[in-house]
DNA sequence: CCCGTGTACTTACACTGTAAGTCTTGATGC
DNA sequence: GCATCAAGACTTACAGTGTAAGTACACGGG
């Protein structure tokens, strides 16, 4: 047909289907994700994307992957709990960032480099804190279970954090008082002003890392 | 079991949708929920489901509703900490029991009469314990994001817990020792049989817990 | 020159959810 | 007994999905 201009596009990559892919999903949600829908963002048709990516399911690891990059590793040799705390809210924020991502994080093992390199630094650091090993692996499946299921709790959440006090007093006579009770106090109360009704991560953060540091005396610290 | 439905006379119900659906499932995964599939196993056509559920959300909710069911209800007035306990292991083994709810549990808002009854009873238990109604409200959120968190990784688990250390073995020589060497030193242990790498709920679990009754000792009970 | 190799394109298939319209069936009022 | 009526099951159709299979074309090395 018309081999003109158009025809001096770059050429498609992995990287560039995976960036596109990354846009979208930020941009229109990961249902908008599909093959034709990312082959089109990149001018081209969808069967061609598959000589650089196997099928979907590889697609979505390479988007997760990309994620996981930018997350905060810990550095191992400082103060842990500062470290894990500073991983664990980059995870967060990374998450919120990218909406749809979390739900990846979760569904299907993930064995990425970027993932699995940002698991090994969080083992490091506990270790280099004086955790054994098992009560390493223990300590980071804790606080990832915490801040991935905090994460997705949070992304769920159906109004702004603002709107809370409003939308409260907005669903009130909804809430059937007899058959939950303390939902309709739980409600009475953000309404008035009396309670936010937000969540913080740090709350249970600090909680499992309190715990933490208390198992590590206990245990005492071990070398390896 | 006893509906192998083509025969059966008996009229189209949501519920009766719904327990095909959820049976579906079970035993075949969420992926094979479809609107045909779905009415096949109760011997009728895709559409004639629509009436009795909006659409295929609404039928998933109603999956969902079911599930939350089933989870134990913690009772007001006893030991909150073993009610907690009780509750999260039991909303733990049940969606160990539905591998595909807890996936939508956390993805969308959740609002059925199950899973409202079921919140209700959880920060009733906290608040007859004595913790004020914010700090019942961050509890609850905590160990929810821990129970949730930690089964999905759960059910993401690529092997059996009996053949972990077989798996690590296996695997070893593939483990970058240079790039991750905690990992690789972590494999090791697990092969050698010095680190089961089985992860527990009670783990993460009871250092929440244990930092809510400091909080609680803390802040003082309060009654409201 | 030709020819392999890589990559993009085209077509096709078996699925999906569901909008719109039709037909069957069993209960009710006369 | 018969007409009426509504509920609910059925049929058809459409726009979308992932991807298997086959085709076309441009480029670099002999």
């Amino acid at each position: 047909m018309n081999d003109t201009a158009a025809s001096s596009r770059q050429p498609l990559t992995r990287d560039r289907v995976t960036e596109a892919a990354i846009a979208l999903a930020d941009t229109e949600g990961l249902g908008a994700v599909s093959m034709r829908r990312v082959a089109g963002a990149l001018g081209v048709e969808a069967m061609s994307l598959y000589n650089h990516v196997a099928n979907k399911d590889a697609l979505l690891a390479g988007m997760v992957d990309r994620v996981a990059a930018e997350i905060a590793l810990p550095v191992a040799g400082g103060d842990w709990r500062a470290e894990m705390r500073r991983r664990a809210v980059s995870a967060h924020e990374t998450l919120m960032r990218h909406r749809w991502a979390a739900m990846l994080f979760l569904s299907g093992v993930n064995t990425g480099p970027a993932m699995l390199r940002y698991v090994d630094a969080t083992i490091g650091c506990l270790v280099a804190a004086g955790f054994p090993y098992p009560l390493a692996d223990h300590a980071w499946n804790a606080i990832d279970a915490h801040v991935y299921g905090f994460t997705l709790q949070a992304l769920n959440f159906p109004f702004a954090p603002e709107d809370y006090a409003a939308q409260a007093a907005a669903y009130l006579p909804q809430i059937d008082r007899a058959a939950t009770p303390h939902l309709h106090r739980m409600a009475e109360l953000v309404a008035a002003g009396a309670h936010t009704g937000r969540h913080d991560l740090g709350f249970g953060l600090d909680l499992i890392l309190d715990g933490l540091s208390r198992r590590l005396a206990a245990e005492g610290p071990v070398r390896t």
